[in-house]
DNA sequence: GTCTATAGGCTGATAGAC
DNA sequence: GTCTATCAGCCTATAGAC
């Protein structure tokens, strides 16, 4: 858990019947799992009180409203996220591994939270970026930045504009994350099979390495730093 | 226009006092405009009667409820991008013409309707894809895929999965451009300046180019036809 | 075809008992 | 902390006058 703490806040006597940081956690999930299905107006908060099976109280009681819940779960996704993106970096002895470990990473997410995507997608769509998530998303934006900027570095990428760089690759990941369910659903009535997450990152890998290759492409690839501090 | 036929109902004798047509043009142009910003449940039918400057029982009367508002706003939004995209496919000599077309004609496109990005974002991300729109989305599909398997056989571009291929540049283009007002309204709170739709367009096409190239790519470019009719 | 008026359901929030 | 009961507001759809 990244939100609440880890330990279930010790009972003084035995007196409380439950949890209370259950009940938040069952209500978190409950929103982690309806939110992004339906979008915040389209989930009730009879919805999310069933889900988590408690009383629909005590969702003004834990987070002042519906709409407090549902920027706690934004919120938690995009922490975990955001983790989950950084430690790419320490692992990478290169850009290239770099981005690999990277779409590596954001698949094994889907796994966890595989409607993660959805959410962010709606919430960049909707009610514009919020507050309480926008630092989370320029770490992320910090990481690839920083795999666009260290690939140049290592001879590795040419020079590409990392905002640029950033919206391309993860807009196609979010966008085929996102969009997976509906093609599920679509399945049947489609001329073409199902393409797999697996398929996808290896296509997008190599469409990304393959379009950031440095203009002379030789052999041997460390060979000229250029340049070191040259920025426009 | 496109749903509807561009002669306004020829009236048979004055006895009507406006023209229906422009009643449901009104409300298919009032969705257009709403449906997109705040999705489906975040629309209310006073909304749509309100922008469209009409009693809100009209929608009713012509569309059968407000979700039949909503389907004939998304499938006239559908038709005209992929007509608009099918004839990219006319006007250019080869694909590598017709990529910079295709990716030229999505750009066009979001200036006549900026928010039908965000519209299909958010009906692959919660409906699901809806069976009216769907022959649309395939027409689409069938352009990209086209692209690609024309420039493997013009020696232009190396052999993709166009599926692929299609969710991938699809993808990154939807994103960008549905999320493009989110950007705009967190501009003031963000430590970089706004990328414009054309160099995200550019960098896009470069990225495309450079990742589709051929194994060996020399400077000869037409050379070998390999096998034609190869398909797996 | 267009309007007004209204029905009937569901929504999110909260007061108050335990 | 958790629950039950309840409220006022908004929602979509429609009957019926014009």
């Amino acid at each position: 858990m990244v939100t609440s703490l880890a330990r279930p806040s010790r009972r003084k006597k035995g007196r409380e019947r439950r949890d209370p940081d259950a009940t938040r956690r069952a209500l978190l999930e409950a929103g982690a799992r309806l939110f992004p299905e339906k979008g915040f107006d389209g989930v009730s908060v009879e919805d999310l009180a069933t889900r988590a099976g408690i009383n629909k109280a005590l969702i003004s009681y834990h987070f002042g409203g519906k709409r407090g819940l549902y920027v706690a779960v934004l919120e938690s996704a995009f922490v975990e996220m955001a983790e989950r993106l950084r430690t790419v970096e320490d692992g990478a002895p290169d850009a290239r591994e770099g981005l690999h470990l990277f779409l590596r990473a954001f698949e094994d997410m889907t796994r966890g939270r595989p409607d993660f995507p959805a959410l962010f997608l709606r919430e960049a769509v909707s009610t514009g970026i919020h507050p309480a998530v926008l630092p989370h998303l320029l770490s992320i934006m910090r990481v690839t930045r920083r795999l666009a900027e260290r690939g140049h570095r290592e001879g590795l990428f040419r020079r590409v504009d990392p905002v640029l760089f950033h919206f391309a690759l993860v807009g196609a990941l979010g966008f085929f994350f996102a969009t997976e369910p509906a093609r599920r659903r679509a399945a049947p009535h489609v001329p073409f099979k199902q393409p797999t997450a697996q398929a996808f990152i290896h296509h997008l890998e190599e469409m990304t390495v393959r379009g950031l290759a440095p203009e002379a492409s030789s052999e041997t690839k460390k060979k000229s730093k250029k340049r070191k501090g040259a920025r426009s």
